[in-house]
DNA sequence: TTGTACGCGTTATCAT
DNA sequence: ATGATAACGCGTACAA
């Protein structure tokens, strides 16, 4: 026992009456041990409360016990989600989660990084979109010898990589169920160009109208970035439209809150004169009124997922490889979807 | 040069012709050293982009570069602006930030805890409410040398340890503003009993209402869990009444937002008909129908402020002690708040 | 002002 | 199957 108050192994070793190796090896289950001895140790281990020191154990290993969670992503509900998904999975293991917000489109950032990496010697890390769209920090990692899993709205990479939602068709069977509505003239708020998650969202809308046999005119597509007022602005130019669209599907809650803002202002009821429906299903989605029929995928899972991939892949024939790697949007049916005015 | 790639200290010695502790003077600034050995060392470490091993650093101080952020708050948003403001501070610094959820209420939740601190050896913890209330968990962190800053809705410790927004005067005003717009039958959405920042504001609420001479009946005060949905049930409590409150302070905007659900069940028009006040300013006040007025305090600027005491207070004298501990609120004015109807 | 020798707690090597 | 000894990279007495 050293001053610190924490037995050490060589505590251990001392009162159990064997070396420091033997002890390391119990610890690391190696298979190669005297049952008897492995007991005796285990004894001891217990008896004292001896737990590995993590310091030492990421200098002798060149190894941190950390998982990384790497984002970029701007809305707080789903970073918390990822991370609680994430807690859940490293809960009652020698893992802790270290959080790396990186400024989108920095120049150095890919730089900082590696940086980043390097230092810590992380055990693993976590991409979520949209910085998990990016191959180049997945070739980064691979090259400095960092576990990784991607979050993505479809399959960019192997399933021991990767952790996707089915966008495309979550948001083809919305449409859908749009169009089985009645609606036929029906708007899009789509996503950023060059974000994985808005081209496959968009993809599947397109695919549904196709399917229907329903024109898409280049009017009825309003672009945003994600945010509250990009939706607002977009459902603007939607909503002036002559005639104007009975639905619109927001490819996420927040610019779906921005068209309920707008048709607001424009004294149109929702969803009488106007259906909308959007996806994440965020909170916000059932707190605004009336409340938003959404796609929701399932975010805590997925990132739970991921991160058992990371630390169960550890050693080949683990649980972790195990993980499914595709998950299933579902449709929540809330309050502002109708059927069109006659 | 090992195997690893990353320069050593022993590197840098050899080099530029010194000994590893003269290097290790560099590094950590010690004053007695020759200025031209300064120089030639910096000189090398710039050259080889040198920078210390953090694991081999946490071994020999047992003491890691980590902050962690400890936290039983349900609310994403304010999570995550928390984590924003930290990491501000942390930015271009040695630390990283790892987080610790516990399960508020959980008996094991101080040994919990206790081990996770002991185990990591962190350099601080930055606590938020609701558990930075808990003044064990306070000594704690003293009994095992970990610094820790609380954030808080009122000054529950000295400025050392402390950042604390002034929720009380806060309310207060914000009640006096509903006063000057004529009304006098004013309801309160309350937070849970034994949370302090509930406390506080319905302290604060009481105090203005009691200066401005306005009687408050028990049945005018309903007790929600700070949910969407105990607003929404608080509320219709308060607005089956008779005669009904012409306004309503929620003492957040989650419960702000159950609020205008259940104002928009009974066909009642916000502002119009019921005025509605929040709290926090979190993105729901802005994005729901109508805006919400609400209380602003600055989450983000507490914690970066918090974060900065945590890793100035390293060395006395530092830049840590200067901030300050204090923060103000302010009124956001939207369109939720009109006067009462005649 | 600078260097030597050792400690921090663990894993890895190579014997036995 | 087990142990002595050397890493891992940095900080600190203590000496010079």
């Amino acid at each position: 026992m050293q001053k610190t108050g924490q037995p050490t192994i060589n505590d251990v070793a001392r009162i159990a009456g064997v070396s420091k190796k033997t002890v390391s090896r119990v610890i690391n289950q190696s298979p190669l041990l005297n049952e008897e001895t492995r007991r005796k140790v285990e004894e001891v281990i217990g008896g004292l409360g001896y737990v590995p020191n993590p310091q030492a154990r990421a200098l002798a290993l060149r190894r941190n016990f950390l998982i990384g969670l790497v984002h970029d992503n701007p809305n707080a509900q789903t970073v918390l989600n990822v991370q609680q998904g994430m807690l859940e999975a490293l809960d009652d293991t020698e893992f802790e989660m270290v959080v790396r917000p990186v400024r989108r489109g920095s120049p150095t950032m890919l730089e900082d990084l590696r940086h980043f990496l390097e230092r810590q010697r992380l055990f693993g890390v976590l991409l979520m979109p949209p910085i998990s769209e990016n191959d180049a920090v997945a070739k980064l990692c691979d090259d400095i010898g960092c576990r990784y899993v991607r979050m993505g709205s479809a399959m960019l990479d192997d399933e021991a990589h990767m952790v996707a939602s089915n966008d495309r068709d979550a948001v083809r069977g919305a449409t859908e169920y749009l169009i089985a509505q009645g609606h036929r003239r029906i708007g899009l708020v789509a996503g950023p160009y060059g974000f994985r998650s808005a081209h496959e969202r968009r993809s599947g809308f397109e695919e549904a109208l196709g399917d229907a046999g329903i024109a898409l005119p280049r009017s009825m597509i309003a672009e945003g970035n994600y945010t509250f007022e990009s939706g607002l602005a977009a459902a603007g130019r939607l909503l002036d439209l002559t005639p104007r669209p009975t639905a619109i599907f927001s490819c996420n809650d927040e610019m779906a809150a921005g068209v309920v803002h707008a048709a607001a202002q424009r004294g149109l009821d929702v969803p009488r004169d106007l259906s909308i429906l959007g996806f994440d299903d965020t909170p916000i989605a059932a707190h605004i009124w009336p409340p938003l029929s959404t796609v929701r995928w399932p975010i805590a899972s997925m990132a739970r997922s991921a991160a058992l991939k990371l630390i169960g892949g550890a050693e080949p024939g683990d649980e972790g490889v195990d993980e499914p790697a595709m998950f299933m949007s579902t449709l929540i049916r809330r309050g502002s979807v109708a059927a069109p005015p006659a």
